[in-house]
DNA sequence: AAGACTGTACCAAGCATTTGCTTTTTGGAA
DNA sequence: TTCCAAAAAGCAAATGCTTGGTACAGTCTT
């Protein structure tokens, strides 16, 4: 007998890869119609499978929002940290952080995070609480950047609401910025930022 | 015959529309829940009623969703033109605007333009249009007082740029904002309208 | 004044469909 | 052969909505 390989699934690396198109799919749907909105016909009509077989990659309908909520959360918090990290001022970071959070949420195909922002509604009490904790991450990335603005006096009164105010003007844009529109996202993060950024003189 | 088969009908109160209480606990359900979380049962037993008597006073449960809409937005729009009217400078009235729109969204009871915003997914295209020209009058009014604070040098770039993030950063409040936390809605509005007036030197 | 009629606001029961999910079976790759 | 990923079939519950009936207040007719 050899070696015993537990666990570590094979997990091909091929373009079959049907879990993640479930994902996928699923995202789509839930970003469309809601996840109450969204059948399990649906979405495995969608990935071309048949009514029953997506339970045999999920357990439950609501494990895959959760899986689609916390793979937007993983992508989105490797995105900001990466701009968080960036050696430069923290008026051109904020500038910088709005830019990848509008793709983060208005890009084609990201639609893991707007999902978890307009549908935390359908997660149960036990779930919500596991996809809070992650999103505390995120939020206190951009927390840390505000307070460097509002010491550096680019940002007026209580650091933690203009956190809450400025999150909330950019993650509103998914529920009315369409592509091809009148507005490029460089220009929307450009006002944005100009919005946001008490001007020093 | 004897008055032997006689059904208690406890409540007698003619004046108490039982319509409105329907529109009233459909509201708070569908904010709670979503459109689609919410069975016509949630809404009746949540009325005292049997599952089938909503459709006495609706035809289906979309009518329903239109109707506590458009009721939201019948009242928003009379507030906001309240403010609008006040003979005083943008700056104070953009404050007042936001605090107007912050006691809409957030006071006690009021679940219905938080309906509107939070789930118009659940609309169907037709109505979807019927309700956005409603809410077009709405957005009007705080584009025109965006469009006096520009001219006057307080707020930068795009103005419609400008009043989609204002709102957006108003409207998001409904995601995070608990009665009885650390800030009082006056606080908030008095945030918000320094983080958004470019302070003129 | 008595009875007939009308409109309102439900109740009671249930129908047709959709829903989330389960169980069993099967074809193909390793 | 064994294991994986999905097909095939279906079940029990939930869902939106319909139907027919009932109690009762008010109105109209005679």
């Amino acid at each position: 007998m050899s070696v015993a390989q537990r666990k570590v699934r094979p997990r091909r690396n091929n373009e079959s890869n049907r879990r993640d198109e479930l994902l996928r799919v699923s995202a789509k749907l839930f970003r469309e119609k809601g996840f109450d909105g969204t059948s399990i016909r649906d979405i495995s009509s969608a990935a071309g499978m048949h009514s029953g077989s997506p339970f045999y990659h999920f357990k439950t309908k609501q494990d895959i929002l959760v899986a689609v909520m916390e793979q937007g959360l993983a992508e989105g918090l490797r995105k900001t940290e990466e701009v968080i990290a960036l050696p430069l001022p923290p008026e051109q970071k904020l500038k910088l952080l709005i830019r990848a959070q509008l793709g983060t949420i208005l890009d084609e195909g990201n639609d893991f995070i707007p999902v978890l922002l307009y549908d935390w509604r359908g997660l149960t009490p036990a779930n919500r609480r596991r996809v809070v904790a992650l999103k505390d991450r995120y939020d206190a990335l951009w927390q840390r950047l505000i307070d460097e603005l509002q010491r550096a006096g680019h940002m007026p009164g209580d650091a933690q609401l203009m956190r809450l105010l400025i999150l909330g003007a950019v993650n509103w844009t998914g529920t009315w910025y369409r592509t091809g529109g009148r507005l490029s996202l460089d220009e929307v993060a450009e006002g944005a930022a100009r919005l946001f950024l008490q001007a020093r003189r």
